[in-house]
DNA sequence: GTCTATATTTCGATAGAC
DNA sequence: GTCTATCGAAATATAGAC
């Protein structure tokens, strides 16, 4: 557990370099559109060695779908069971926020191959846990909940995603601490969380 | 023109009638994960016959591609050049969404391949016209505009997609008319448009 | 653990009859 | 316009030496 940090400065085992060269061809490139071949040539070795430390191009992919899994657990865990206030969502998007941000290459690797992920939890068997969408998506559904903070809440993780991952190259990197005060800001506003504090104009 | 709607209710032609089998399979198994001979086979032909119809498989991507670019052609044509007002943005969004509405397949499509259609659009000289979401990209990315603003604007466009894509099923269906207005006062929100009267409060 | 083969499978694409 | 048959390419995966 001491080894999967975003950007291993050296990582440890073979394993892991794999895991690495591939997450970031399958971000690049996709994972249909990544052979082993490329995972291995980047790494210098040949297609052969990788099937030492992976029995399948899938359990690599299924390997890095492993990392999503991580996230959220503890802020999620903290939430009793039962209906969710607009104020518990916004303490758990705080949370999962930096979360998201450390591991920002998870989640785009799986934004942009959802329909990849998709396929994968329908056929294999395995992956008996939730990931973090799927426990969004469960309470998000809660008829127990008002429609309107339902509808406020999944547009609040939305706007996360607009501004961290949809558009975040439209906005200097320079920025990122503005960017997501802004953003934060904004999340109070979606989710009438704003302290009645007159809006400057 | 008059055939493209979203659920053809008897495709005139066989190109039509493919490119409904392609979308559809190309939304729950991924481009790569679906097969001409699947689509041949879902239409009682075989896989030649396509053949007849698109010169490659890409082609049959491409044709659904193409939907996209339509798609708030006519509201960003409106949009003068230079600096965008978050005004401006809630207006665009709002004639935007319900083309969104009635092409929601095609987005589901690049939301859910989207390595792919950028693998395609890297490759393909082809697709000189921008589609919405380079449009989009490089409105956000406009230096003239404040950041709070783009920020602001780029939450929005993912409020919408977080309800109306991400997370729509966790709503009833039949609770479409009361998510569209939680949605849009929400939108409201975001872009800090909700006229509270100055003086009330 | 990594290598050099090579096996196996699948798929996109083409040729030519009807 | 659709068929049968087949080609060629590319990728995953395996066998066995070192």
């Amino acid at each position: 557990m001491t080894t999967d940090s975003q950007a291993d400065p050296e990582p440890t085992s073979m394993r892991e370099r794999i895991l690495d060269v591939a997450l970031d061809l399958f971000i690049a490139n996709g994972y249909d559109g990544t052979s082993l071949r490329e995972i291995a040539e980047k790494l210098g070795v040949t297609k052969a060695a990788l099937y030492y430390h992976f029995a399948s191009k899938e359990d690599i992919l299924m390997a890095l779908h492993m990392r999503l899994h991580a996230v959220g657990r503890s802020a999620l865990a903290q939430l009793a069971d039962g209906k969710v206030t607009v104020s518990q969502w916004r303490t758990l998007l705080d949370a999962v926020l930096e979360e998201m941000l450390s591991q920002r290459k998870i989640f785009l690797l799986h934004e942009r191959n959802q329909a990849v992920f998709e396929k994968l939890h329908r056929e294999d068997h395995v992956a008996e846990h939730e990931d973090i969408q799927d426990r969004f998506r469960k309470i998000l559904s809660d008829p127990a909940v008002p429609l309107r903070d339902r509808v406020r809440m999944a547009a609040s993780v939305g706007a996360v995603f607009g501004t961290l991952f949809m558009f975040r190259d439209a906005f200097g990197k320079e920025d990122d601490d503005r960017v997501g005060r802004f953003m934060r800001s904004s999340l109070d506003d979606i989710l009438g969380l704003r302290v009645a504090a007159p809006t400057k104009r």
